[in-house]
DNA sequence: TCGCCGACAAACGTCCGATGTCTCTATAGT
DNA sequence: ACTATAGAGACATCGGACGTTTGTCGGCGA
């Protein structure tokens, strides 16, 4: 294909080049298409494109606007994207997250602040406290490990990881320490990345993730292996 | 806007649910406008936005497909987010490449075999060779770090460190290095992982990868800080 | 003067039908 | 058996029309 593809490669260069900052407004469909040389249909296509890609926000009855570019909003793709990969790709996600997640914990122990500190307290308690509804464990654990990247002040790699860390995957890996009985166990592995935190000790978070991580691994193996002989 | 969106999460979900799995065809634009309920634009809208996610294979005259959902092709869109990251945000990207890249290339220093080691050599040949030539160096210095990481098998770390050493950036660094006569010294750092490579020591690996994104770093600090007092 | 309300205009959302162009396949001919 | 060609199927692009939403501005009333 070439003009719509085209016009979306002419709108994403013209924002890249800062012809078009972060809040600069398009210029109406018609007079777009009449400017790229095509029509309405496909300046639309070419948009939707960019809409869905977190660069343009299109805003009924206003205009169209070029987003704030931040990372959070144009890594979010990722984690769309590793949603829909095939489940002998996961363990590949997993090994990704094996080196950036220890590393990054590491980095928040030397960056947390007390504040930060009392809130994840706090997440500990409610997964506790959450230790036979599945759903919240999922919701919680996430809303840990977040909590934890989000300290690094690094935004490029909480999006990063939380988009590692899908919502299908966590949820995989959740129902097989579930079923496996190894649910409590995992919540105080959380409480030992805490305990290194709290005692700002980077190697230690560092090596608390690393087995925090593994034991994730470890049990999405098992999910995965019992899928697979299934039938 | 609920339609065309809507259309995109169903076909999404039946893709993940396995309804349609890798290379299956999808109905007609005009028949799947009919089964969801909306007119042939907005499903050609949907199918634009999964093409351009790598999700799916628009082949004209023939039909669309579901692609091989791998994660070389659904983490190529990492890549062009990154392309549109601010000057100020690229600073983050470079701190997850100091995280992720020595982890990595350790890991290639156990996994690699005599003839990736080969064709590493020869690309450190080449690279020498034009040590004169801005744009050969980018882009031998892509086909370096590239060719490591691919050697560790995991096509999703691969993907995704490519991703994140962008062509844009990748360009500005060297500009930088040009610029301040540290070409031949960064040639030398790589000459360096490749002997740690060669020696199959680990550790030795990931520190010298880790300076030379060091290297990498300081030197876009430099370019991006002579840029914001230009003007 | 401030605030509410209604009308107007701008802009996107959706649909429809027509035509061009490409790909694949099957058939006919050599 | 092989090749060339014609046809059918499917996407590419266009142009226009109408509905819906949003933003704005002026007028009215408290």
């Amino acid at each position: 294909m070439a003009l719509t593809d085209d016009a979306i490669a002419k709108i994403r260069s013209m924002i890249q080049s800062g012809e078009l900052p972060p809040g600069a407004r398009l210029p109406p469909e018609p007079q777009l298409a009449a400017q790229m040389g095509l029509s309405r249909s496909g300046v639309r296509e070419a948009v939707k494109v960019l809409e869905s890609a977190r660069v343009l926000d299109v805003r009924r009855g206003d205009g169209t606007y070029v987003t704030s570019l931040a990372p959070r909003l144009l890594l979010e793709g990722l984690g769309v994207a590793v949603e829909l990969l095939r489940d002998d790709t996961l363990l590949e996600v997993m090994e990704v997250r094996r080196m950036l997640e220890p590393m990054a914990t590491g980095l928040a122990a030397l960056r947390m602040t007390d504040a930060d500190l009392d809130e994840l307290g706090r997440i500990l308690q409610d997964m506790r406290a959450a230790a036979d509804d599945a759903e919240k464990l999922i919701q919680f654990d996430a809303a840990f490990h977040h909590t934890v990247i989000a300290t690094t002040g690094n935004e490029t790699l909480t999006s990063l990881l939380d988009g590692l860390a899908g919502r299908t995957l966590r949820a995989r890996v959740w129902r097989g320490l579930i079923e496996g009985n190894a649910a409590h166990q995992t919540i105080e592995e959380h409480h030992t990345i805490y305990l290194a935190l709290r005692a700002r000790d980077q190697l230690l978070a560092q090596a608390s993730a690393l087995l925090h991580v593994n034991t994730s691994e470890a049990w999405l193996r098992t999910v995965l292996g019992a899928k697979s002989s299934d039938g």
